[in-house]
DNA sequence: ATGACTCGCAACGCGAGA
């Protein structure tokens, strides 16, 4: 049995101790984490590294960065989302840990959509979806998880309506979800559990989480061969209801071993 | 409700997040 965790933790340095905390409960055999929000040298990788974990990061100054931490030592397949040269932001990371592809990523949310971030926001999609493509070709287990901030449909957010304008719910950012689901990816969450909004993110004000105001926006989406080894996947939204918590909660997606 | 929280920062108010 392989768990994988995808997480979000809005800085990873401000988040240590709610980080080790559920490490140290859920032990993940790898944790796909975006956001840490610092450079590659501030990344309290020790701190892991006492717990029994590899890392991997890419980091950037002050936003973004992803990083993954894994019992099994990784390989570093590529630290950045091919297609854009001139794209400096740290939102891609992919490695194989133990004959499984693992990619950790932190798609961009593309408020306000009238600014050039939502275009940038579709260009990023394209390019991973090119990159799901190029992985599916080689009919590997691979699994892509993360914050795509997309509400892939209305019962997967508390206020459809109120969300009309955003970026996370536009035609668009969900038609370009489902081209990737149509390449031949299952979204893992989805095909074990229906139940209508369950989220993994809930704002910091106005009390959202208290009134499950949220959305469900990370992800793990996996090629044929890692589809076949799913058992299960499941929101853990403990983490959620701690102090200094992280607006998002981890995904954590199970894997039979290879037969 | 041009609102609300929380983060990082050559910071002490601002941009960004979603």
């Amino acid at each position: 049995m392989t768990t994988i965790a995808t997480w979000n933790v809005n800085s990873v340095r401000a988040r240590i101790e709610n980080i080790k905390t559920w490490l140290e409960k859920a032990s993940p055999d790898i944790l796909l984490m975006q956001e840490i929000k610092c450079q590659d040298e501030q990344f309290p990788a020790h701190e892991f590294e006492a717990m029994g974990y590899h890392c991997l990061i890419k980091g950037q100054k002050s936003y973004h960065g992803v990083a993954i931490l894994s019992k099994q030592e990784p390989t570093l397949i590529m630290n950045r989302l091919p297609g854009e040269d001139e794209d400096e932001q740290a939102r891609y990371l992919e490695a194989d840990v133990g004959g499984i592809r693992a990619a950790c990523l932190y798609l961009p949310n593309g408020n306000p959509i009238a600014t050039e971030k939502y275009p940038y926001k579709l260009r990023w999609m394209e390019r991973l979806r090119k990159r799901m493509s190029d992985l599916l070709a080689e009919e590997i287990p691979a699994v892509f998880g993360g914050d795509y901030n997309v509400c892939p449909t209305d019962d997967d957010c508390y206020d459809p309506v109120g969300f009309s304008n955003d970026a996370l719910c536009q035609p668009e950012s969900r038609a370009a979800f489902r081209s990737m689901l149509n390449l031949g990816m299952t979204e893992a969450f989805r095909t074990v559990n229906k139940t209508p909004h369950t989220y993994s993110y809930w704002d910091y004000t106005g009390g959202a989480y208290q009134k499950d105001h949220g959305v469900r926006i990370d992800h793990f989406l996996m090629t044929p061969q890692a589809a076949d080894m799913m058992e299960d996947c499941v929101i853990d939204r403990e983490p959620r209801a701690q102090t200094k918590a992280s607006d998002h909660t981890p995904v954590i997606l199970t894997l039979k071993d290879p037969a």
